[in-house]
DNA sequence: TGATGCATGTAATCCGTTACATGATTCA
DNA sequence: TGAATCATGTAACGGATTACATGCATCA
């Protein structure tokens, strides 16, 4: 999945422009599972509006360059409908906290324990904009279970963290890092 | 974290082929949250090899390429405790299937049941291959967090979406999908 | 007989990130 | 005064995937 998608995607539940989207991305519930940046969106949605995927409407404003509203077409939904009718690809998960923890013995327990903490913020953060996703929604069947499944995940993540922190850290080779 | 890290991260735990280095990626515990391809591999070995972070030795064989069994110098290990040396890069998760969920109402309930088992049947894997992976090694204390740390988040997404199937396929709008 | 596993490697290509460029407004 | 938010866009660069090339052995 591509991020020509991910706009459509976005797009299928309302108009909105490039940094509107961006945003959504980093804070909606899609941000769990979905990354993009400005330097990809801005070219797709341009890509998008030249195949007739999707309309722009531009808004004057002061000060600021005009605010550029992108808005999907019939054509759009088709090609999402069809973009997403495929048996979805395996999941991809990448961890560099967990690959830290498996070559323990190269760290120093500082190095540990920043990396705990980092982890462990980074999942309580996450778990806040799941919850506050559901709050500020009235939610779809698709969005709840979506929340649904990301507040297991994170909630089982942080709840192994918080159980083994203390052995993990205890376990820390005070030796080690050269 | 990149491919070169990667491979002194494994290399770290015993000598190795470009051909072993990717059936561990594939196979151990570092499966569900890494990846690589041999396109990104074997140049890494090379490079790693050149710059004296690693040994090669070349083993001769009938039929089949000579194997090149790859083995960590001091060097090595002092530039991988480096690389892993600093606060961890937020874990990235990209789920194609959670996006499809999101957008339950452009696809057809014959979509939405192909790709829910299809999530089902690899999570139902990656849960196998933690526990094969524990019973197997005589885990250190980071392969043993490493395991549990996947096993309660795979066992989670599992016991959400067992939970949640019937109404998610309930819900599905049989006139989708264009 | 045809797929799968073993075994290494290169080249084309893609897709995306990072950094840069511009600039007003608002909040601390 | 300096950071953050709003707002769009381009260009260089990087990093990895995919496909290709080669070829024997084994298993079904």
């Amino acid at each position: 999945m591509n991020v020509r998608t991910l706009c459509l995607g976005i797009l299928s539940t309302g108009e909105a422009t490039g940094y509107e989207i961006k945003k959504d991305i980093e804070e909606g519930l899609f941000s769990h599972f979905i990354d993009a940046s400005f330097g990809s969106i801005y070219p797709a949605l341009t890509q998008l509006a030249g195949e007739g995927l999707v309309t722009v409407r531009a808004e004057e404003q002061s000060g600021k360059p005009d605010k550029k509203v992108y808005a999907i077409t019939e054509k759009g939904r088709a090609s999402l409908a069809r973009a997403i009718s495929v048996v979805p690809g395996r999941d991809k998960y990448k961890s560099e906290f967990l690959f830290q923890m498996l070559l323990q013995q190269y760290m120093t327990p500082e190095m540990m324990r920043a990396a705990i903490d980092k982890q462990q913020s980074d999942l309580e953060d996450d778990l806040a904009r799941i919850r506050e996703c559901r709050c500020s929604e009235q939610p779809h069947a698709g969005a709840r279970f979506v929340a649904d499944y990301g507040e297991a995940v994170v909630s089982a993540a942080l709840a192994v963290l918080k159980d083994k922190k203390a052995e993990l850290l205890r376990n820390a080779t005070p030796q080690a890092a050269e």
